[in-house]
RNA sequence: GGCGGCUUAGCCAAGUGGGAAGGCAGAGGUCUGCAAAACCUCCAUUCUCCGGUUCAAAUCCGGAAGCCGCCUCCA
């Protein structure tokens, strides 16, 4: 089968094709850094990663972007209420939020743009959309007139006829010519006290989405691959980001728009808006494993809403330890035959685990295809009949699968002395048939996250996740 | 009101015309000093409901119910 994704344009799976053989262009719209990011937001940043992942592992080049907003409402609220300057306030969100997505496994995407950084690249994009007619000024601030693109809407397959002045609206609407009409500059106002650009397109800020049409074509170029976000930036972010690039350039902006869907927590989104958000850190605060996580987030197909609930982390975790312990079995496999099956078993596991990603990235399914690997092979484990060689293979299969999903990498585990003498203490009571002291050091050291196995290869031991 | 989506076991979750994947939880058994891990067995005659099309429907069509999202700065 060949790679394909559902592409919000057209509301249809389609087979992928890139612009330039073998390289992949890819821009995520990222964080606005003005709080601690949520698990609903690293939603979207862990199914870009799969994304990004999967392309590579199929070969591809991939250039990614990964945008960082950080001047808008929010974030010059924010300062002004801490009385510090707009950089120092977002610097510390930035920060966190990349440390966030190094917990989660997130692989770094190539260049991470600020917005504040491209005032010049976005200044240039305006006063172009100004040449061509497609913006007008008004008290300082520049639209987009959507009249003047008549393909607007064809993303979010909305009829913008029917788009009335509600209560979303805000007050400077009548500032413009049409409602819908979006500010690409926002001209200076007292409430942004010394956040403002002098540029050529007037004192003032950029509106929020010139920031990923300028940052993007930056860096990709006016016609790229894909373009991925959450729903919610299907209108109008989206909608406007191919508007205006598209009425500059004249061109195709991208190919492909992938959308996740929404994170639930107990049948609504989760969203700062609504107070029902647990973000990454407090869930790490309260124990839980950053990997399971990353788990409880990819299993579950990007176009399906997930709800979160902790018996779904606590069954996360648990599914992910089955993982961990089948790695670990195959490590201490020693003697045995080579046997053929496991070649077999190792090329319907790959084929089935492309195919179920080839199509429109179904993650679900690829676990499935794991977990049936994980059976067969345990099953030949248990009858020794699969060889150390056969055991590497399988591992090196697990660890291509382990490229796209990112969940087996663990740290690594050092005991330290005292913990090493209690488990020698532990042998010696063993070998003396004193169970109740061998069964107290256990105890204990598990009550210390460390859990001993007794097998016939001798003692196992492993952290408690 | 407009547009779109979802409903599969105790929980989570794949599956778009012909076998109801997988995970978690649970039950019994093998192994073990006991555990754990692993293995074996069991765990949806049925996919929200009602009609229809078809030799055949979770899947296609029509209707109903419930839930969710978007409709101007939200991932």
């Amino acid at each position: 089968m060949a790679l394909q994704f559902f592409n919000t344009l057209t509301r249809r799976k389609e087979e992928f094709y890139t612009i330039h053989p073998g390289e992949v262009r890819m821009y995520c719209c990222g964080p606005t850094v003005y709080d601690f990011a949520h698990i609903g937001n690293f939603r979207a940043y862990v199914f870009t990663d799969v994304l990004r992942r999967y392309l590579q592992y199929k070969g591809y080049k991939v250039t990614q972007i990964l945008n960082v907003t950080d001047v808008d409402d929010r974030t010059i609220g924010g300062s002004q209420k801490q009385g510090i300057p707009l950089g120092e306030y977002t610097e510390k969100y930035k920060q966190a939020f990349f440390e966030d997505l190094s917990s989660l496994n997130i692989k770094p995407a190539d260049v991470y743009p600020e917005a504040t950084a491209h005032i010049t690249d976005m200044e240039a994009l305006v006063k172009s959309l100004m040449d061509k007619g497609h913006a007008y000024e008004n008290k300082g601030s520049i639209y987009f007139r959507i009249s003047s693109f008549p393909e607007y809407g064809k993303l979010s397959h909305m009829d913008i006829s029917g788009l009335k002045a509600g209560a979303r609206v805000a007050a400077d609407e009548y500032e413009k010519e049409e409602v819908a009409d979006f500010a690409l500059w926002k001209g200076w106002d007292e409430k942004d006290g010394d956040v403002f650009w002098e540029t050529e397109v007037g004192k003032g800020r950029p509106g929020w989405h010139i920031e990923c049409s300028a940052m993007s074509m930056k860096y990709l170029g006016k016609h790229f691959d894909i373009h991925t976000g959450g729903v919610d930036l299907i209108f109008p972010h989206h909608e406007n980001e191919i508007a205006q690039s598209q009425a500059a350039t004249g061109e195709k902006f991208v190919n492909f728009w992938l959308h996740n869907e929404h994170l639930m927590v107990e049948g609504k989104r989760m969203g700062k808006r609504f107070g029902n958000y647990y973000t990454l850190r407090d869930l790490l605060n309260k124990g839980y494993n950053p990997i399971a996580i990353r788990y409880l987030l990819l299993a579950t197909h990007h176009r399906q809403q997930l709800n979160f609930t902790f018996d779904g982390l606590e069954a996360s975790k648990n599914a992910l330890q089955r993982l961990y312990d089948f790695v670990d079995n195959l490590k201490i496999v020693k003697e045995g035959k080579n046997n053929p099956q496991v070649d077999e078993i190792i090329s319907k596991t790959t084929q089935g685990f492309e195919d179920a990603l080839d199509d429109d990235l179904n993650v679900s399914e690829a676990l499935g295809v794991v977990f049936n690997l994980v059976k067969d092979i345990n099953r030949l484990v248990e009858d020794k009949n699969i060889s150390k060689a056969d055991a590497e293979k399988v591992l090196n299969l697990m660890n291509g699968f382990d490229s796209v999903l990112g969940i087996l990498k663990r740290e690594e585990l050092v005991l330290d002395e005292q913990i090493s003498k209690l488990i020698e203490r532990r042998s010696k009571a063993r070998e003396d048939k004193d169970f109740k002291l061998a069964d107290q050091i256990r105890k204990d050291l598990e009550a210390k996250g460390i859990i001993l196995e007794d097998t016939p290869q001798g003692i196992k031991w492993k952290r408690k996740m």
